[in-house]
DNA sequence: GCCATGTAATTGCGCAAGCAACTACTTTGC
DNA sequence: GCAAAGTAGTTGCTTGCGCAATTACATGGC
Protein backbone atom coordinates (compact mmCIF):
# COMPACT_ATOMS: atom_id res chain seq x y z
CA UNK A 1 0.00 0.00 0.00
CA UNK A 2 1.88 2.78 -1.12
CA UNK A 3 0.60 6.75 -1.10
CA UNK A 4 -0.43 6.27 -4.59
CA UNK A 5 -2.77 3.77 -3.56
CA UNK A 6 -4.61 5.47 -0.49
CA UNK A 7 -5.58 8.38 -2.68
CA UNK A 8 -7.72 6.07 -4.54
CA UNK A 9 -9.01 4.30 -1.58
CA UNK A 10 -9.75 8.21 -0.51
CA UNK A 11 -11.06 9.41 -2.89
CA UNK A 12 -13.59 5.94 -3.43
CA UNK A 13 -14.67 6.29 0.18
CA UNK A 14 -14.78 10.34 -0.31
CA UNK A 15 -17.47 9.54 -3.70
CA UNK A 16 -19.29 7.28 -1.36
CA UNK A 17 -20.24 9.49 1.04
CA UNK A 18 -20.61 12.03 -1.21
CA UNK A 19 -23.16 9.61 -2.96
CA UNK A 20 -24.91 8.51 0.06
CA UNK A 21 -25.27 11.97 1.71
CA UNK A 22 -26.83 13.30 -1.71
CA UNK A 23 -29.31 10.02 -1.69
CA UNK A 24 -30.33 10.99 1.93
CA UNK A 25 -30.93 14.96 0.83
CA UNK A 26 -32.81 13.92 -2.09
CA UNK A 27 -35.04 11.47 -1.06
CA UNK A 28 -35.90 13.72 2.18
CA UNK A 29 -36.76 16.45 0.02
CA UNK A 30 -38.38 14.02 -2.84
CA UNK A 31 -41.00 13.44 0.01
CA UNK A 32 -41.35 16.79 1.55
CA UNK A 33 -42.06 18.20 -2.05
CA UNK A 34 -44.15 15.61 -3.37
CA UNK A 35 -46.38 15.81 -0.68
CA UNK A 36 -46.45 19.49 0.07
CA UNK A 37 -46.42 20.89 -3.05
CA UNK A 38 -46.66 17.78 -5.64
CA UNK A 39 -43.14 18.47 -6.81
CA UNK A 40 -40.39 16.50 -7.87
CA UNK A 41 -37.10 17.63 -6.49
CA UNK A 42 -35.82 18.37 -10.25
CA UNK A 43 -39.48 19.55 -10.57
CA UNK A 44 -38.87 22.23 -7.99
CA UNK A 45 -35.10 22.64 -9.10
CA UNK A 46 -36.59 23.83 -12.44
CA UNK A 47 -38.88 26.35 -10.99
CA UNK A 48 -35.74 27.73 -8.42
CA UNK A 49 -33.47 27.83 -11.30
CA UNK A 50 -35.79 29.87 -13.09
CA UNK A 51 -36.46 32.45 -9.98
CA UNK A 52 -33.30 32.88 -9.36
CA UNK A 53 -32.68 33.53 -13.60
CA UNK A 54 -32.33 37.58 -14.38
CA UNK A 55 -35.93 38.14 -16.45
CA UNK A 56 -37.01 34.44 -15.21
CA UNK A 57 -36.30 32.84 -17.88
CA UNK A 58 -33.89 30.23 -19.76
CA UNK A 59 -33.18 28.10 -22.74
CA UNK A 60 -34.14 24.45 -22.33
CA UNK A 61 -30.62 23.57 -22.84
CA UNK A 62 -29.53 25.57 -19.83
CA UNK A 63 -32.41 24.35 -17.77
CA UNK A 64 -31.00 20.44 -19.00
CA UNK A 65 -27.44 21.67 -17.70
CA UNK A 66 -28.77 23.33 -14.44
CA UNK A 67 -30.73 20.23 -13.86
CA UNK A 68 -28.03 17.34 -15.28
CA UNK A 69 -30.82 15.88 -17.24
CA UNK A 70 -30.90 15.31 -20.96
CA UNK A 71 -32.67 17.36 -23.37
CA UNK A 72 -35.45 15.17 -23.84
CA UNK A 73 -35.81 14.73 -20.39
CA UNK A 74 -36.11 18.25 -20.32
CA UNK A 75 -38.28 18.61 -22.76
CA UNK A 76 -40.76 16.86 -21.10
CA UNK A 77 -40.35 17.92 -18.25
CA UNK A 78 -40.82 21.40 -19.05
CA UNK A 79 -44.13 19.89 -20.64
CA UNK A 80 -45.34 18.83 -17.16
CA UNK A 81 -44.94 21.63 -15.52
CA UNK A 82 -46.48 23.80 -18.60
CA UNK A 83 -49.15 21.74 -18.75
CA UNK A 84 -49.74 22.71 -14.96
CA UNK A 85 -49.53 26.15 -15.79
CA UNK A 86 -46.76 26.80 -13.89
CA UNK A 87 -44.32 27.96 -16.47
CA UNK A 88 -44.31 29.01 -20.07
CA UNK A 89 -42.80 28.39 -23.35
CA UNK A 90 -41.93 31.62 -25.08
CA UNK A 91 -40.24 31.56 -28.48
CA UNK A 92 -36.62 33.16 -29.37
CA UNK A 93 -37.21 36.21 -31.49
CA UNK A 94 -33.34 36.08 -32.04
CA UNK A 95 -32.66 32.71 -32.76
CA UNK A 96 -35.98 30.72 -33.46
CA UNK A 97 -34.70 27.29 -33.06
CA UNK A 98 -34.76 28.01 -29.19
CA UNK A 99 -37.45 28.21 -26.74
CA UNK A 100 -37.67 30.48 -23.39
CA UNK A 101 -39.46 29.32 -20.69
CA UNK A 102 -40.96 31.88 -18.07
CA UNK A 103 -42.51 31.16 -14.76
CA UNK A 104 -46.12 32.18 -14.93
CA UNK A 105 -47.61 33.70 -11.74
CA UNK A 106 -48.67 30.26 -10.66
CA UNK A 107 -45.39 28.85 -10.75
CA UNK A 108 -44.15 31.76 -9.06
CA UNK A 109 -46.85 31.26 -5.99
CA UNK A 110 -46.04 27.31 -5.88
CA UNK A 111 -42.18 28.29 -5.60
CA UNK A 112 -43.27 30.51 -2.31
CA UNK A 113 -44.99 28.10 -1.11
CA UNK A 114 -42.42 25.18 -1.76
CA UNK A 115 -39.19 26.99 -0.62
CA UNK A 116 -39.67 27.05 2.68
CA UNK A 117 -40.80 23.31 2.80
CA UNK A 118 -37.22 22.72 0.53
CA UNK A 119 -35.40 24.72 3.31
CA UNK A 120 -36.39 23.21 6.21
CA UNK A 121 -36.26 19.33 4.98
CA UNK A 122 -32.60 20.66 3.70
CA UNK A 123 -31.74 21.87 6.97
CA UNK A 124 -33.36 18.32 8.81
CA UNK A 125 -31.36 16.10 6.43
CA UNK A 126 -28.15 17.97 7.16
CA UNK A 127 -28.96 17.65 10.93
CA UNK A 128 -29.64 14.31 11.16
CA UNK A 129 -26.72 13.27 8.39
CA UNK A 130 -24.69 14.97 11.26
CA UNK A 131 -25.36 12.83 13.41
CA UNK A 132 -24.10 9.68 10.76
CA UNK A 133 -20.63 8.91 11.73
CA UNK A 134 -19.61 8.17 8.30
CA UNK A 135 -21.12 11.36 7.06
CA UNK A 136 -20.53 14.00 9.84
CA UNK A 137 -17.42 15.11 7.99
CA UNK A 138 -18.83 15.84 4.81
CA UNK A 139 -21.75 17.70 6.39
CA UNK A 140 -19.28 19.97 8.20
CA UNK A 141 -17.56 20.70 5.35
CA UNK A 142 -20.48 21.32 3.31
CA UNK A 143 -21.26 24.42 5.93
CA UNK A 144 -17.65 25.62 5.52
CA UNK A 145 -17.82 26.30 1.63
CA UNK A 146 -19.18 30.13 2.06
CA UNK A 147 -20.06 30.10 5.79
CA UNK A 148 -17.27 32.53 6.27
CA UNK B 1 -31.17 39.68 5.47
CA UNK B 2 -30.00 38.15 9.00
CA UNK B 3 -27.76 36.04 9.53
CA UNK B 4 -30.46 33.08 10.09
CA UNK B 5 -31.36 33.43 6.01
CA UNK B 6 -27.87 33.67 5.32
CA UNK B 7 -27.58 30.12 6.55
CA UNK B 8 -30.93 29.30 4.54
CA UNK B 9 -28.97 30.63 1.90
CA UNK B 10 -25.54 28.88 2.30
CA UNK B 11 -27.43 25.53 2.66
CA UNK B 12 -29.18 25.52 -0.48
CA UNK B 13 -26.65 27.08 -2.45
CA UNK B 14 -24.33 24.27 -0.71
CA UNK B 15 -26.87 21.61 -1.95
CA UNK B 16 -26.93 22.56 -5.39
CA UNK B 17 -22.96 22.06 -5.77
CA UNK B 18 -22.91 18.31 -3.97
CA UNK B 19 -26.38 17.98 -6.58
CA UNK B 20 -24.14 19.26 -9.16
CA UNK B 21 -20.88 17.41 -8.27
CA UNK B 22 -22.63 14.11 -7.91
CA UNK B 23 -24.46 14.70 -11.45
CA UNK B 24 -21.16 15.16 -12.87
CA UNK B 25 -19.38 12.14 -11.13
CA UNK B 26 -22.27 9.86 -11.73
CA UNK B 27 -22.45 10.70 -15.37
CA UNK B 28 -19.37 9.97 -16.12
CA UNK B 29 -18.74 6.67 -14.26
CA UNK B 30 -21.78 5.57 -16.00
CA UNK B 31 -20.69 6.26 -19.10
CA UNK B 32 -16.89 4.56 -18.07
CA UNK B 33 -18.64 1.27 -16.71
CA UNK B 34 -20.89 0.65 -19.20
CA UNK B 35 -18.49 0.67 -22.15
CA UNK B 36 -15.68 -0.69 -20.48
CA UNK B 37 -17.80 -3.80 -18.23
CA UNK B 38 -21.15 -3.46 -18.89
CA UNK B 39 -22.15 -2.13 -15.78
CA UNK B 40 -24.30 0.58 -14.30
CA UNK B 41 -23.00 2.54 -11.10
CA UNK B 42 -25.32 1.21 -9.02
CA UNK B 43 -24.38 -2.58 -10.25
CA UNK B 44 -20.63 -1.54 -9.65
CA UNK B 45 -21.49 -0.42 -6.24
CA UNK B 46 -23.16 -3.74 -5.75
CA UNK B 47 -20.06 -5.65 -6.52
CA UNK B 48 -18.24 -3.18 -4.85
CA UNK B 49 -19.85 -3.42 -1.61
CA UNK B 50 -19.88 -7.21 -2.09
CA UNK B 51 -16.17 -7.53 -2.37
CA UNK B 52 -15.69 -5.34 0.70
CA UNK B 53 -17.44 -7.04 2.69
CA UNK B 54 -16.66 -9.87 5.40
CA UNK B 55 -17.60 -13.05 4.13
CA UNK B 56 -18.82 -11.92 0.50
CA UNK B 57 -22.17 -11.88 1.01
CA UNK B 58 -24.61 -9.03 2.07
CA UNK B 59 -28.30 -9.40 2.49
CA UNK B 60 -30.71 -7.59 0.52
CA UNK B 61 -32.06 -5.19 2.55
CA UNK B 62 -28.25 -3.90 3.56
CA UNK B 63 -27.31 -4.17 -0.65
CA UNK B 64 -30.72 -1.32 -0.65
CA UNK B 65 -29.22 0.79 2.03
CA UNK B 66 -25.76 0.88 0.45
CA UNK B 67 -27.39 1.41 -3.03
CA UNK B 68 -29.81 3.81 -1.91
CA UNK B 69 -32.32 2.05 -3.57
CA UNK B 70 -35.85 0.68 -2.76
CA UNK B 71 -36.30 -2.95 -2.12
CA UNK B 72 -37.88 -3.74 -4.89
CA UNK B 73 -35.52 -2.61 -7.32
CA UNK B 74 -32.77 -4.25 -5.58
CA UNK B 75 -34.83 -7.44 -5.93
CA UNK B 76 -34.71 -6.33 -9.83
CA UNK B 77 -31.03 -5.45 -9.49
CA UNK B 78 -29.99 -8.51 -7.90
CA UNK B 79 -31.97 -10.13 -10.54
CA UNK B 80 -29.48 -8.88 -13.34
CA UNK B 81 -26.60 -9.53 -11.69
CA UNK B 82 -27.55 -12.94 -10.89
CA UNK B 83 -28.63 -13.66 -14.59
CA UNK B 84 -25.71 -12.43 -15.79
CA UNK B 85 -23.52 -14.88 -13.05
CA UNK B 86 -21.97 -12.34 -11.37
CA UNK B 87 -23.32 -13.40 -7.89
CA UNK B 88 -25.78 -15.47 -6.48
CA UNK B 89 -28.25 -16.04 -4.09
CA UNK B 90 -27.59 -18.07 -0.75
CA UNK B 91 -30.76 -18.52 1.93
CA UNK B 92 -30.45 -17.64 5.58
CA UNK B 93 -30.39 -20.51 7.41
CA UNK B 94 -31.26 -18.56 10.95
CA UNK B 95 -33.95 -16.81 9.10
CA UNK B 96 -35.74 -18.32 6.26
CA UNK B 97 -37.03 -14.82 5.22
CA UNK B 98 -33.48 -13.42 4.51
CA UNK B 99 -31.46 -14.03 1.58
CA UNK B 100 -27.78 -13.63 0.98
CA UNK B 101 -25.92 -12.55 -2.00
CA UNK B 102 -22.64 -13.70 -3.09
CA UNK B 103 -20.29 -13.03 -5.93
CA UNK B 104 -19.08 -15.52 -8.24
CA UNK B 105 -15.55 -16.23 -9.54
CA UNK B 106 -16.85 -14.10 -12.84
CA UNK B 107 -18.22 -11.26 -10.22
CA UNK B 108 -14.95 -11.39 -8.61
CA UNK B 109 -13.06 -11.12 -12.08
CA UNK B 110 -15.93 -8.84 -13.59
CA UNK B 111 -14.93 -6.52 -10.58
CA UNK B 112 -10.87 -6.50 -11.18
CA UNK B 113 -11.50 -5.19 -14.36
CA UNK B 114 -13.88 -2.91 -13.89
CA UNK B 115 -12.74 -1.06 -10.56
CA UNK B 116 -9.25 0.19 -12.33
CA UNK B 117 -11.77 2.31 -14.84
CA UNK B 118 -13.50 3.41 -12.00
CA UNK B 119 -10.80 4.89 -10.01
CA UNK B 120 -9.47 6.44 -13.12
CA UNK B 121 -12.63 8.16 -14.15
CA UNK B 122 -13.49 9.24 -10.81
CA UNK B 123 -10.03 10.73 -10.34
CA UNK B 124 -10.83 12.60 -14.11
CA UNK B 125 -13.66 13.33 -13.04
CA UNK B 126 -12.75 15.32 -9.80
CA UNK B 127 -9.85 17.08 -10.91
CA UNK B 128 -12.42 18.34 -14.29
CA UNK B 129 -14.53 19.67 -11.31
CA UNK B 130 -11.56 21.08 -9.61
CA UNK B 131 -11.38 23.29 -12.77
CA UNK B 132 -14.84 24.53 -12.03
CA UNK B 133 -14.83 27.62 -9.35
CA UNK B 134 -18.48 26.40 -8.50
CA UNK B 135 -17.28 22.67 -7.28
CA UNK B 136 -13.45 23.12 -6.84
CA UNK B 137 -13.59 24.54 -3.18
CA UNK B 138 -16.31 21.33 -2.36
CA UNK B 139 -13.97 18.97 -4.23
CA UNK B 140 -10.75 20.52 -2.10
CA UNK B 141 -12.85 19.63 1.02
CA UNK B 142 -13.66 16.07 -0.07
CA UNK B 143 -10.09 15.52 -0.63
CA UNK B 144 -9.20 16.21 2.92
CA UNK B 145 -11.90 14.07 4.47
CA UNK B 146 -9.45 11.29 5.66
CA UNK B 147 -6.36 12.15 3.66
CA UNK B 148 -4.58 13.43 6.58
C1' DG C 1 -49.84 -24.22 20.85
C1' DC C 2 -52.06 -20.29 18.29
C1' DC C 3 -53.33 -15.87 16.68
C1' DA C 4 -51.87 -11.02 15.86
C1' DT C 5 -48.33 -8.22 14.55
C1' DG C 6 -44.02 -7.33 12.29
C1' DT C 7 -40.25 -8.07 8.86
C1' DA C 8 -37.80 -9.94 4.30
C1' DA C 9 -38.26 -10.33 -0.24
C1' DT C 10 -40.92 -10.42 -4.53
C1' DT C 11 -44.44 -8.91 -8.17
C1' DG C 12 -47.87 -5.60 -10.79
C1' DC C 13 -48.17 -1.20 -12.30
C1' DG C 14 -47.33 3.53 -13.74
C1' DC C 15 -43.84 6.99 -14.51
C1' DA C 16 -39.67 9.38 -15.70
C1' DA C 17 -35.07 8.79 -17.65
C1' DG C 18 -31.60 8.12 -21.61
C1' DC C 19 -30.46 7.04 -26.48
C1' DA C 20 -31.15 7.50 -31.16
C1' DA C 21 -33.64 9.30 -34.94
C1' DC C 22 -35.97 13.26 -36.57
C1' DT C 23 -37.43 18.29 -37.74
C1' DA C 24 -36.45 23.03 -37.92
C1' DC C 25 -33.47 26.60 -37.96
C1' DT C 26 -28.69 28.78 -38.18
C1' DT C 27 -23.95 29.28 -39.61
C1' DT C 28 -19.97 28.33 -42.49
C1' DG C 29 -17.54 27.87 -46.87
C1' DC C 30 -17.26 28.69 -51.52
C1' DG D 1 -26.86 32.69 -53.02
C1' DC D 2 -26.74 27.86 -51.75
C1' DA D 3 -25.17 23.42 -50.19
C1' DA D 4 -22.91 21.26 -46.01
C1' DA D 5 -22.31 21.09 -41.37
C1' DG D 6 -23.80 22.34 -36.86
C1' DT D 7 -27.22 23.37 -33.10
C1' DA D 8 -32.03 23.52 -30.48
C1' DG D 9 -35.68 21.05 -29.41
C1' DT D 10 -39.03 17.09 -29.86
C1' DT D 11 -40.67 12.13 -30.38
C1' DG D 12 -40.41 6.67 -30.39
C1' DC D 13 -38.63 3.18 -27.87
C1' DT D 14 -36.60 0.66 -24.09
C1' DT D 15 -35.15 0.34 -19.35
C1' DG D 16 -34.98 0.89 -14.48
C1' DC D 17 -37.16 3.10 -10.53
C1' DG D 18 -40.72 3.66 -6.50
C1' DC D 19 -45.17 2.58 -4.46
C1' DA D 20 -48.51 -0.54 -3.02
C1' DA D 21 -50.09 -5.16 -2.59
C1' DT D 22 -48.65 -9.97 -1.76
C1' DT D 23 -46.25 -14.17 0.02
C1' DA D 24 -43.44 -16.38 3.33
C1' DC D 25 -41.41 -16.51 7.56
C1' DA D 26 -40.50 -14.82 12.55
C1' DT D 27 -41.85 -13.13 17.06
C1' DG D 28 -44.65 -11.60 21.04
C1' DG D 29 -48.96 -12.09 23.90
C1' DC D 30 -51.96 -15.15 26.11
Amino acid sequence: MGIKDDAVEVRAQGWRTLAALHGNIEAALEKALQSAADLSVVEYTVLDALSRQDGWHMRMQQLARATALSSSATTRLVNRLEDRGLLTRILCADDRRGIYTELTEAGQKLLLAARPVHDETLAESLAAAESVPELEPLVKALGALQGA
